[in-house]
DNA sequence: CCACGGTGGTAGA
DNA sequence: TCTACCACCGTGG
């Protein structure tokens, strides 16, 4: 664990049919997310966001994790601070995101699409450590040959958004 | 199906 | 620094 300029500050439970998820607020926006039964750091009561902006924030988070719950397109959403990441995570981060709804690449694809070819291994890493999965779609990138791949909050998460978005695997 | 080597980035010591 | 991990990938049994 390193310095990290994004101290969460604020941290709200997003429910949804899925179960409670938790998404943390810094300053500059949404700095991570969290799946439901899982460990999440404590809301801070001193904060520096205003109740205003903090509740549009989180509105457009919750529209934005239940839509991909539910496999329907994203709107709009919310300002996202991805400066946790070393460099080439957010490179790897960036390319992520712009995996539209459905669509996929392979974990060489994105190493490729970053310019760092034999980075595929280090790309597995990057993806482990995405701070806002489903926003930021870690779960459309598949290994080489349409197999499964991994996911650090479970593979029946995995498995489960996929089919939702009717991605088909191996 | 399995084993193995080549990889690059990261964290921890 | 050095080292031991890895959500990989291709090749070869």
């Amino acid at each position: 664990m390193k310095a990290d300029s994004c101290a969460s500050l604020v941290a709200l439970p997003l429910p949804t049919d899925d179960g409670i998820f938790v998404a943390e607020y810094g300053e500059k926006g949404l700095c991570r997310l969290h799946f439901p039964n899982r460990h999440s750091s404590i809301v801070g009561a001193a904060n520096s966001i205003s109740p205003r902006q903090l509740q549009r924030w989180h509105q457009l988070t919750r529209a934005a994790v239940r839509a991909i719950l539910t496999g329907n397109p994203t709107a709009e959403l919310p300002p996202m601070d991805l400066s946790s990441g070393t460099k080439f995570q957010q490179s790897v981060w960036r390319a992520m995101q712009r995996l539209k709804l459905g669509q996929t690449q392979s974990y060489g694809e994105i190493a490729a699409a970053i310019g760092c070819p034999k980075g595929v291994r280090a790309v597995g890493g990057a993806c482990g450590a995405n701070p806002i999965p489903l926003l930021v779609p870690c779960h459309r990138v598949l290994a080489a040959n349409q197999k499964l791949g991994g996911f650090s909050s479970g593979l029946d998460w995995k498995r489960k958004l996929l089919a939702r978005e009717g991605i088909l695997f191996c």
